[in-house]
DNA sequence: GGTTATTTGTACGAACAATTT
DNA sequence: GAAATTGTTCGTACAAATAAC
C-alpha cells in the first residue's frame, strides 16, 4: 500500500468499544479514550490503513470534546500507533514495527524481557574520593567528587554475560540509603527509584574492544576476544545525574535492538 | 542540586525576549514562543533549575493564551529543555545531556556528523525475484516480492568504514526513478526523501561478529577481526517499509552514540 | 499539621486556518 | 470551487499537587 491509498473510514458505532468513560479521577479521559482506541487496533478491529472516525464523531460517539479526543490520539500518535494528515483524517499505520520506547531498562530487566533469568554477584564496594579519569570524561564527574564504585558480575540463566561497574555520587547513595548487602540480585535502577532518584534519561555508547588478559579472566573467554564496551549515563527527569556505568558485555552473548524515530508534532496531535 | 531545589522564578520581563511573536502564518504561534524561550535557556539567560514564569504569566508578556503557551513549554518538555511539576512551576534542565533526537540518520549523514567525509561507492546493482532468506526473516519481507538490492563500500576520508547492502522493494525503487549510476556518493535516504518516501522510523539491531575470509579481504582486516552486524528496517510516517539494510561495519572505526529517555505525558506538556 | 494560595493538569465550547478530497 | 478534516488559538472552569503560612 502506498502513501496515496485509503479505506473506508469508520463511522460505524459497533466498531467502536464505546460508552465506557468515566470520569472516575483514576485515569484522564483521554488516557482511557487512547486505550479503547489502541484496544481496538491491537485486536485488528481498526486495521492498518483504514481512517478512523473523525475527531468530532469520536467525540460524539463518547460523549467528550474535541479537545478530549485529540489528547487520545495525541497519545496514540506518540505511540506510533496512527499518523494524522490535515485535511484528511487520522489513519492506523502499518504494523510491522514493535512500538515501544527504547526504553531505560536496567541489565536486570533487559536480561528478563529476553527471557533470561538475571543474577548479579558483588565483586567489591567502594567509596572512592575521587572518580575515575575515564568516567570524568565520560559523563563530567567533579575531581574530588566523593563516589561509590560498585562492581557486579551479571550472570544469565547462570553464564556469565558481563562486567558492570557503576558510580555513583555518594550524595546520591547516602539519600537512598542501602546496604551493600541488599544490591545482590537487585535491580540497580529499581533501588535508585525507591530512594527517589528515577532514572529517565540516559546517554549510552556502544564500543567493540577486545578482552585484555584480566577481563578475558573474569569473562571466561579467550584473550583478544571481542566485547561490548558500554558507557551510560543516567539522570533523573529533572536531569540529577546519578549513574555512571561501565560495562563489559560478552559480544557472543549480547546484541542491541532499537527503535529510532522521529517525532514532531510536541502539541496534542 | 537535588530534587527539591529551586531557584527563585523569573517574572522580570527583561530576562525574555519579549513582544516578537507575529502571527505571520509562517509558524505557529507556540512555535514561535518555544524558539524564544529555547533561546533563552541555551544562551544562559535562564539556567538549570530556574523556574520560568508560571503559563499565566507567560501568556500576558506574549500576549497570548494559556493553550499557546502550554503548546510552546510543551515543545520544550518534549526536547528534554524543561520539566514540569504540578502545583509548583516550570523548570529548566540540569544541562549535561545533548538533548538530541536519536535521528534516523544514513551513514551518509553520520560520517559527516562526525566530521569526516563520505564517499561511498557501488559495487553491485541488481533485481532481485525475491529477497534473501536474511531480509525476509529481518523485516518481514515476502517471498517472491522483487526487489532492488544495492552493494555499496563506504569510506570515510578516504578510510574504508563498512560494507553495505540496501534491499528496497521495486514499486518503492520504481516511485523514485533514479538512475543507479546517480547513487555514488550520495545518500539513499535523501533520495528516497526526495521520492516522498521519507524514512521516518527504523528498527535496529547490533550485533558483533567476526570476519570471515570474504569479508576480511573487502574490509582489509585479518581473518576474525570484529565487525558491528548491523541490521536496520526502515518505514516511512505512514508505516510503509521502504528499507532493508545489511551493514558491516569495521569495529575498529565505528561505534555507537544512543540517548535513551521516557517521555510520557503525550498532552501538551 | 492543617489551611490557603499558587501552579500545572484536564476538560469544556467555539472559531477560523490550512490542507485534502 | 465547495465540503470535510485536522491544526491552531481563544476563553473559561475545575481538579490535583505543591508551597507558604
Amino acid at each position: 500500500m502506498q502513501p496515496g491509498d485509503q479505506k473506508n473510514r469508520f463511522t460505524n458505532i459497533t466498531f467502536i468499544n464505546h460508552g465506557n468513560l468515566r470520569k472516575n479521577g483514576l485515569m484522564p479521559l483521554y488516557a482511557q479514550l487512547a486505550d479503547l482506541i489502541r484496544s481496538d487496533i491491537t485486536k485488528g478491529k481498526l486495521k492498518k490503513g483504514d481512517l478512523l472516525p473523525t475527531e468530532k464523531e469520536l467525540g460524539q460517539l463518547y460523549g467528550v470534546s474535541r479537545i478530549t479526543v485529540r489528547g487520545a490520539l495525541g497519545v496514540l500518535a506518540y505511540d506510533g500507533l496512527i499518523f494524522r494528515k490535515k485535511g484528511r483524517g487520522t489513519i492506523v499505520k502499518q504494523d510491522k514495527l514493535t512500538r515501544q520506547v527504547p526504553g531505560l531498562l536496567g541489565i536486570h530487566e533487559e536480561i528478563r524481557a529476553a527471557g533470561g533469568t538475571p543474577r548479579t554477584k558483588l565483586v567489591s564496594f567502594a567509596i572512592l574520593s575521587s572518580p575515575p579519569v575515564k568516567a570524568q570524561k565520560i559523563c563530567g564527574m567533579e575531581r574530588g567528587e566523593k563516589v561509590i564504585k560498585l562492581e557486579r558480575v551479571v550472570y544469565s540463566d547462570n553464564e556469565i554475560l558481563g562486567l558492570s561497574v557503576a558510580l555513583i555520587p555518594l550524595c546520591i547513595w547516602g539519600r537512598i540509603g542501602i546496604d551493600p548487602e541488599h544490591i545482590k540480585n537487585k535491580s540497580l535502577y529499581h533501588l535508585l527509584a525507591k530512594g527517589g532518584f528515577q532514572p529517565f534519561e540516559a546517554e549510552e555508547t556502544i564500543e567493540v574492544i577486545r578482552a585484555d588478559k584480566e577481563n578475558a579472566t573474569r569473562l571466561d573467554v579467550p584473550r583478544g576476544f571481542p566485547v561490548f564496551y558500554l558507557t551510560r549515563t543516567v539522570y533523573t527527569k529533572e536531569g540529577i545525574f546519578v549513574e555512571c556505568g561501565l560495562n563489559l558485555y560478552r559480544a557472543d552473548k549480547y546484541q542491541f535492538k532499537m527503535h529510532h524515530w522521529r517525532v514532531m508534532d510536541p502539541q496534542q496531535k
